[in-house]
DNA sequence: GTGGTCTAGACCACG
DNA sequence: GTGGTCTAGACCACA
């Protein structure tokens, strides 16, 4: 479970940590039933505040993806994999429907909007 | 020139007043040596802020689509519609660039992609 | 809107925050578009760290009772008291149920636990 | 003297032994001058710390419902039926009344509060 | 002025 | 050891 975290990106810290837990999950590097890095373990590792952690934490528990088993820490729920991949496909994809609209309404044609696409998919695996 | 503020959307209200000129140049609403809306005018008109009119105008001005002249206003410059169009494509593209490298980093597969590309542009003109 | 905060008691004071916002937007206090009490005037009034508001209005946000207009607060959304009530009421019900299983599970009769129910409605307004 | 705990749950590990013994012991499972089982015995057989059982067992004896002979273990004291009883009694219809107060305090009805109690005792044994 | 984020350090219950 | 709560005080973007 690896995490790196950018301080000076835009994107909050707190979510950064949400985001790359959620990824871990999603590729089964986090699976039902594991316990995730505690608060201070993480806040160690990534250098940042373990209330920064505590607050991302909170997040993950509110979407359903782990549990507090109090005094033990927080754990993966069963079928957080699932729910996971359905949470990051309905985000992307408001993200992409979201572009595109902007693409459209800029006066851009479909053809480059294909174009744009192939050149992503071609460019293969890395971000 | 119709502007219209959500202010309970994420994006900004001063960012969303930026948008709607540009679009309002892009589109030819606003023409070259066209005076926009004074500060005022536009606070009053849209229920906002005078000082987030203002904030929005300096952007305007930062991104070399208006000029001040002194007691007088705001004017749109000579060749604001291309520089706009420039603006928008860039901008445009690499929000598209983004979402699909997301949805592509997510797992969705190409044809995915196509599909709501096409969704999308079938869907026709409004927003 | 009258806000009283127990710190001595086993409930967080960002609970019994939350609970009292709930209240008031319940009963009518506080309306579809009013605002609440700002951060930091809440913090100052009952006398509570800023940021232990800050996370009672994170959760009522969750709850979406409430929307935040970036500069300028918290507003009551359109149909607040509604889900407020169908929240409370959920909320009271399985408490009475998961209540009237242990008592139930005790032993006590359904006459027992009827006399119950007309001491408390017998009793009145207060709490 | 089957005992499962769900550490999952909102109430303490520790506390959900109290309650099974307790129950134990009421229902007769657990007669006054049996032993329970031992810490580590209970520790092993419930896949639970053993200072978490120390601790439940420790509230046994402040209740007044086991006493230790030493190098023997836990026993189970002479009235600890009636004494039990009464506990679960007091427990249960403080319980009750709190929630028939926020369900009154909530609006609903004193006929609403009555249904649930038909509910419930209909609903017949189980939890 | 507003809320949002982050840090630092304290105390608590639980295991 | 674990997470949860609370305080105090800082900085930021936005209106």
């Amino acid at each position: 479970m690896h995490v790196h975290i950018d301080p000076t990106q835009a994107v909050p810290v707190f979510q950064q940590l949400v985001d790359q837990v959620v990824a871990g999950i999603s590729r089964g590097a986090l699976r039902a039933g594991d316990a995730i890095p505690s608060v201070r373990e993480m806040a160690r590792t990534v250098r940042v505040n373990a209330n920064t952690v505590a607050k991302a934490y909170r997040d993950l528990e509110r979407l359903g993806l782990v549990e507090t088993r109090k005094g033990l820490g927080l754990y993966v729920v069963e079928g957080a994999r699932e729910r996971c991949r359905s949470l990051c496909r309905e985000r992307v994809v408001a993200g992409l429907d979201t572009a595109l609209a902007a693409v459209r309404d800029a006066g851009l044609t479909e053809v480059e909007a294909r174009e744009l696409v192939d050149r992503v998919f071609r460019r293969g695996g890395g971000s």
